[in-house]
Parts: structure tokens; sequence; C-alpha cells
DNA sequence: CGGTGACCAGATACGCAATATGGTCACCGG
DNA sequence: CCGGTGACCATATTGCGTATCTGGTCACCG
């Protein structure tokens, strides 16, 4: 599997779709101008993505992709990145810096139409929710993470405090710099998630391995998954009904 | 100033607007649908309401004040309510209960239409926020709250984080028990912008009177706004342009 | 045999007439 | 005299028939 010419040309394809999109706006990109500015015939495309919005949802998983690595690479750098307050910081200001993603995060639908409606993210919510588990189960064990509540309700509330945050700045028209926001976001999970008091940095580092490991089967199943074909039920092409 | 036959008349009609758009929805209901429905000529509802926009804001409008005053008796049934994390869970469970006040809250289109696009409630917002800063600053002196973080940002997380927990059932199509959701929002507001420890209860006790007080000066606020006309620049009458 | 663009059916956008509705005000009945 | 009304008007909305566009396919080509 030589992920040489066919690759760069499905990087191409992206790149174009992505441009497209942040100047018009999804519902305006059509497939034919997204070939054009590739250089490639419309048929090409196709003989890379499956469908129109399959094309557009691996735009975004690119995306979400290069931020799995930004979050890796801050862990590496220090392993107090892995707490889940830093990581909700971090992530905040990764998607603040992508307008895809700030799009994708603040259910953009001028920018992204449909895509924005929830039934897209779907397939990747179920993973990051699959993910959170582990990774909550870990933190707990290793006296990072409050034992006060159960897992299923600090799910919760972590998804719960981040879409208020995602979603606060474009309802209310104020606008807050990403740094103030991000700031109070990783306040509020520090203080509702994780256990008072400084964490252990011996506990850190040891945890540190085995939470890359987990990011990096993460960042896998997700490339996986932008690779191969839109899954059946819906984003498939239109299936004789 | 007699509340009486004439107020009754207001009431019929707000009953009756609000029956109807939880039947049809925003865009559907005509005044003159409401009208007959109250048992008055069409041109009555115009003696009390400027405004279609405006007669349904004050529908939404009688119902905040419903909460309000819920919150004053739980306040007077025990001082503990006044912590900004019982006010959450009350008012999370007060609005779940309240199909209008859920609607606009979970900014569901379907049903309230415009009214659930942000501008429409800005007036009331702004209010909210005057009244929350007073709140904190006493509730600060006090030493319940957390001084580690300045006012603003505690004001931007409490938005961010109610808004987040009203968002995430309409988004996320898991529906938790409003018992649930409820808890889990009381438990990050009480993490994220309380003092830690049990409140002193004379310091509650000693604080409940004022804080009633300035929820009677907010619904009387409210209660004014609601009878007067509509605010000029935004929902009044098609202005000669 | 990887790549292409003409081609087709179904979706979408457009234009326009018919209808419905918000808001007003001259008039009525008590 | 005045609180209440519903016919009335200008405008917004809807419905619909048509023209255009576009997603997806596939026979053909270099």
């Amino acid at each position: 599997m030589p992920g040489t010419r066919h690759e760069q040309r499905a990087q191409r394809i992206l790149d174009a779709a992505a441009g497209l999109v942040l100047r018009w706006g999804y519902k305006r990109v059509t497939i034919e101008e997204v070939a054009k500015h590739a250089g490639i015939g419309k048929g090409t495309v196709y003989l890379h993505f499956d469908t129109r919005a399959w094309l557009f949802m691996c735009v975004l998983m690119r995306e979400s992709l290069e931020l799995v690595d930004e979050l890796v690479a801050a862990i590496r750098r220090d392993p107090a990145a892995l707490l889940p307050s830093e990581q909700a910081r971090l992530t905040y200001l990764g998607v603040a810096r992508r307008p895809l993603l700030r799009a994708m995060f603040g259910r953009d639908v001028d920018l992204l139409g449909e895509l924005a409606h929830e039934t897209a993210v779907e397939p990747l919510r179920a993973l990051k929710i699959d993910f959170a588990d582990e990774l909550f189960e870990l933190l707990r064990e290793h006296g990072l993470m409050r034992t006060d509540l159960d897992i299923d309700t600090q799910r919760y509330i972590l998804s719960a405090v981040q879409t208020g945050f995602y979603l606060s700045e474009p309802i209310a028209a104020v606008t807050a710099p990403p740094e103030f926001a991000a700031a109070a976001l990783s306040h509020t999970i520090c203080h509702a998630l994780q256990t008072p008091g400084s964490p252990d940095p011996d506990a850190l580092a040891a945890l540190a391995p085995k939470v890359i490991a987990m990011y990096e089967q993460f960042r896998g199943t997700l490339a996986v998954a932008s690779r191969g074909k839109a899954p059946e039920g819906e984003m498939s092409r239109p299936c004789p009904t």
C-alpha cells in the first residue's frame, strides 16, 4: 500500500474542498468545482470518496486528526497536559485556530449546512465516547479524577460543558478572546472533574505513555475510517428503496 | 391602576397565545386565531400588545416570572437554595417542567421560530446580567463564592455552563432524566464557582432576605417591562425608513 | 487500466400569481 | 363618550410550474 501518488492526490482534493468550503460554504461547493481546483476530472474525485457528503466529512476528519496530533505532542512535552482540564483548554485553542473545526464545534449552519447537523458527526462521537470512558477509568485509578461521581455522569458533564463553551460565543454576540474562554473552560473542568490540589508529577509521568498510546489508537481508528468508504446507513450512495 | 378586568383579559390573551404556540408553533399562530380563542376581536389584542412578536415575548416573560417566583419560594423555604449551584438546579428543573421555557432555553427553532434567535431574548439577558453581577458581589463578600476568578469570568462560566446543559439534550439525541442533568449541572456550578466545603448556615440565613429582595426587584423590572410596550429598536412596529 | 467528461434523473432555484396576515382606523353600541 | 370591533390595505408568505443545476455513473480513451 504505497501512500504516494494516490494518497497525494487525495490530499489535493481535500485541500481544494477545504478551501472552497471556507470561501463559499458547504452547500455552494460542487464536486465539479472541487475537481477543477484540484486539477483533475470530476470522476476521479469519486475514485477517492463515495459521496459528496463523505468527502466533506473527510475534510473535517483530517482537521480533527491534526488536532489530535497537537494534543499528543503537548503530552509528550509535558505530561500534565493529559489532565482533562488541560486537554479541554488545548482543544479549545486548537479549534479556535482552525476555521473549519470552529464551524463544526460552533454548529455554523451557514458554513457547513447540513454537515453541522449532528447526524454527520455521530460516528465520530461514538468513537470519542469510548475513548473518554477508557481514559477516565485510567485517571480515576491514579487518583487524578474525582470518584464522587460515576463515569457516565462525568462524561456527560464534560460533554455538556464543552458544548456550552463552544456554543456560547456564536450565540451571545460577545466575543471573548480565545485564551480567556479557554482558561474559563479549563477552570470549570478542573474543579468539576479532577481531584483538588496539584496532581502528583510521578503519577502523571507514569500515565503519559499509556494515555499517548490510547490517543494513537484513537488516531488510528479515525485515520482508517477516513480512508475507508462511508459507513452504510447515512451518507452513502442513494440506496435503492 | 386596577389590576382587574383589563388585566384579566390580558391574561386570557396570553393563555390563548401560549396554548396555540405549543400546539402549532410560533410561525403558524396568527393574531386573529389568538383573538378568537380569547373570545375577543382582533383589534383588542393590539390594545394590550404592540406587536405580534412582542405578544409572544410577553408569553415567555410570564413563564419566566413564574419561575422566578418558584426560586424565591425555594429560598424562603431553605436559605441554602440561594447558592448558585442550587439556583441552577432549581432553574433547570423548572424549565424542564415548562414546555415553552424548555423551547426557549433549548433554542427550539421549530416551535419558537425567530423568537428562538437570540436577538429576541437580548433585553432579558441584559437584565439578568446586571442581576448576576450584584448577586455575585454579595456572595463573594460573604465567602460563599470563590474569589480566585474575577466576576466577569464567573458570569461567563455560569452562562456558558448553563448554555451547555440546556443545549446538550436537544443536540445529542441522548435523553437523560431531568433530575440527572440537573444534578450534574449543580455539581459543576458548585465546584467551579463556589467555595469548597459546606456553606455557613448563618451566612446563608443572613443573606436570604437580601437575595430575596434582589429577586423581587428583578421580578418587578421584568413585570413592568412586560406591561409596558415593546422597546424601540427591535420588535416595535414597522418603523418608517 | 487509471482517468475522464458527456449524460441522466432527481434535486434545487426561480418567477409569479394567489393567498394570507400584521397592523390601522373609521365606526358602533352601551 | 369610549372601549371594542372587524373590514381594509400594503406587504409578506405560499404554492406551483418551469428552467437550471448537480450528484453520481459509465462507456470510452490515451
